[in-house]
DNA sequence: AACGTATGCCAACAAGTGTTGACAGTCCAG
DNA sequence: CTGGACTGTCAACACTTGTTGGCATACGTT
């Protein structure tokens, strides 16, 4: 081995710059929006040429693709006990979103991009209609329960990381879970009303 | 008096056609956004020529502008009986969307354009904190209340009108009011979590 | 009828975009 | 040392964008 974590590839001399590539891409994408995020800008950033971009990535799709090839991974949810579910998934979400810069990347463009909106379509698909199924009264209520559940953190993730209103930046991150909580708490496991 | 309404303008021949842009460049905002909206193509829908709309408009800034210059006006919320407020908000905001595609473009250029952002932060420190201020029980904590009502509504407007999923586009207007109506209720009313 | 104005179309511009190919230096195996 | 592959730069391409000015036509007033 060579490296800090085993490769199969043998570590090529670019792979620093391919790196700051996607690291420079991954900014430019969650700070600008896809139009306007420029292959010239992100080169810029990255202190290399607009050309190598094409050559490590194709194309500004593929570049795009791999900035935002983020893992949403709702972790051992399924052993959690039932009670605490919804402060567990807040949290979770939070401490996701606070990190990887993916994330609003991934939004930011969705709002423009069907393509992205598919692929946000994802976890709520993959990950929180199971959910809702498995703790909700009425297993043909998890679409919409799930949805729910959706828009309830992706409202948040709007106003904080994407418009970044003032009044939401301010939230401290104990304080969403204690209000955020109980809401998809309610959504995932409450009576119909 | 010429038309349907007063108006002091003597009604020119132009003004068909200046609606008529107005109307395609609402639809294509909503549906494109800002970039991909592009000024060919709103002409092309209101069938006359690209320059029809810098005559008219100045500019494409002033385009957008003009389409999405919608009044959001929370009527008479303050004669509420504190009761009910969080389902008349969300059954208020709901037909405020379904009827204007004003809201949609506006929301999804704001994703990628700060000037719009902060046009959308408008209803949050106009309309929204007011009310927390007036229902909270502490009026230190109306910024982070309304802050919550706003990513509440802003959230199922993203997934319904903007991302369009499938499962929050099938919600039954009134199963959202019955869902979201008692969670706004919590967020300006209920004592601190 | 005649004139000034409003309305519309056409062609073109400068700027910026993603993308491509040719060319120079650098590294490593033989 | 020498060859070929890897890494990077430069200049240019084809295209689309917002925007502008000139020219023709229709209108309303006198």
């Amino acid at each position: 081995m060579t490296g800090t974590t085993e490769n199969q590839q043998p570590a090529r001399r670019s792979d620093a710059t391919r790196a700051s590539i996607l690291t420079a891409a991954r900014e430019r994408f969650a700070a600008d929006g896809y139009e306007k995020a420029t292959i010239r800008a992100i080169a810029r950033d990255a202190k290399i040429d607009p050309s190598m971009v094409m050559r490590y990535y194709g194309n500004k799709a593929g570049l795009f693709a791999e900035a935002v090839a983020v893992d949403p991974g709702l972790p051992g949810l399924s052993v959690e006990p039932g009670d605490t579910v919804g402060r567990t998934l807040v949290r979770h979400f939070l401490t996701l979103w606070e990190g990887n810069e993916g994330f609003t990347a991934l939004m930011r463009v969705g709002a423009t991009d069907p393509a992205a909106a598919e692929r946000m379509q994802f976890v709520l698909r993959d990950q929180l209609i199971p959910l809702a199924r498995r703790l909700g009264p009425d297993p043909e209520q998890a679409p919409a329960r799930a949805a729910l559940c959706a828009s309830t953190v992706l409202g948040l993730a709007l106003t904080r990381y994407v418009l970044r209103f003032p009044e939401s930046v301010a939230l401290d991150p104990e304080e969403i879970v204690d209000w955020l909580g109980p809401t998809i708490q309610r959504y995932l496991t409450a009576p119909t009303p």
